[in-house]
DNA sequence: CCTGAAATGTACCGCCG
DNA sequence: CGGCGGTACATTTCAGG
């Protein structure tokens, strides 16, 4: 992993569908050697996937909230983590540290399937609270981040 | 946006460097229409762009926090925003109905550089507080959420 | 890491239902 | 209007050096 890989990973998290030609160009690398690079990246896990990404709202969710869960003593965390995972509307899960085990992300069309997310999350055998803050508004998110891309990597392999 | 608007966006969210070609023949269409809808769904802004994700400990960003941020009276919202996006450690900013006024996501290296991030975030005029919860493991994250894609869309047009 | 070449895919055209 | 086929062009994806 060297600057050459920093300077490919950042401009495929900037544009997913950048062709190998184009970002030999951008490198100053042939394609091929390029496309191995690229291929080492996703075999090393170091890329994890492509995706498009769709402005929530264009699709009907309107509403996104994060909340805090609170497991009762009696469940493992784990089986916590599965049931949310079940939930479609569960976009992301943290298990964190403080007074909630996890803070999940949730997304929804309305303030009704809200509470109804919300009634799922708490059926939810071992969760005995839930702390929900919605969010009025979305500034930025999922925004690259070069701080240790820039500062000189790790050693992953 | 039709069904066959969903079934392209699911596909493209689940493999964002899928080729139209590829699309068509999941979908059953030709390379050109797939095409010609995906120029649509992109100029219409419901594709908002497309990014290779990137795992984080990969490239040495090891700690994750939520932090809330309560500014004082004094300063706008906004103005408070521009600064959050001025942070490179800042990964997403919502803002939020409760007890502080946004949300952050950051990420960094290690927990030293945590410590100067919050420091900075501080250091923000009109930032009086901030409530830090770190996340010890992220159990899953950006997962698709069809809810409303299978629920039948809303008219953007 | 590069060159070269065959297979594949894209992008744009007019045409059709 | 949306979908289809065809074609020149670009890209991918191998081989080998």
């Amino acid at each position: 992993m060297d600057a050459i890989d920093r300077k490919i990973i950042a401009a495929l998290r900037d544009n997913g569908r950048a062709t190998y030609a184009e970002l030999g160009r951008h490198i100053g690398l042939s394609a091929s050697s390029v496309h191995e690079r690229v291929a080492k990246l996703e075999a090393a896990g170091v890329i994890t996937g492509y995706h498009a990404v769709v402005d929530p709202r264009a699709v009907g969710l309107d509403v996104t909230a994060l909340v805090g869960v609170q497991p009762s003593d009696t469940a493992s965390d784990d089986a916590v983590a599965d049931a949310l995972a079940e939930l479609e509307e569960v976009e992301s899960c943290y298990a964190v540290a403080g007074d909630d085990a996890f803070v999940v992300k949730v997304r929804v069309p309305t303030m009704d399937d809200l509470e109804l997310a919300l009634g799922r999350l708490r059926r939810i055998p071992g969760v005995s609270r839930t702390h929900t803050t919605v969010v009025l508004s979305t500034r930025f998110e999922g925004r690259p981040n070069n701080t240790a891309l820039a500062g000189g990597g790790t050693n992953g392999t």
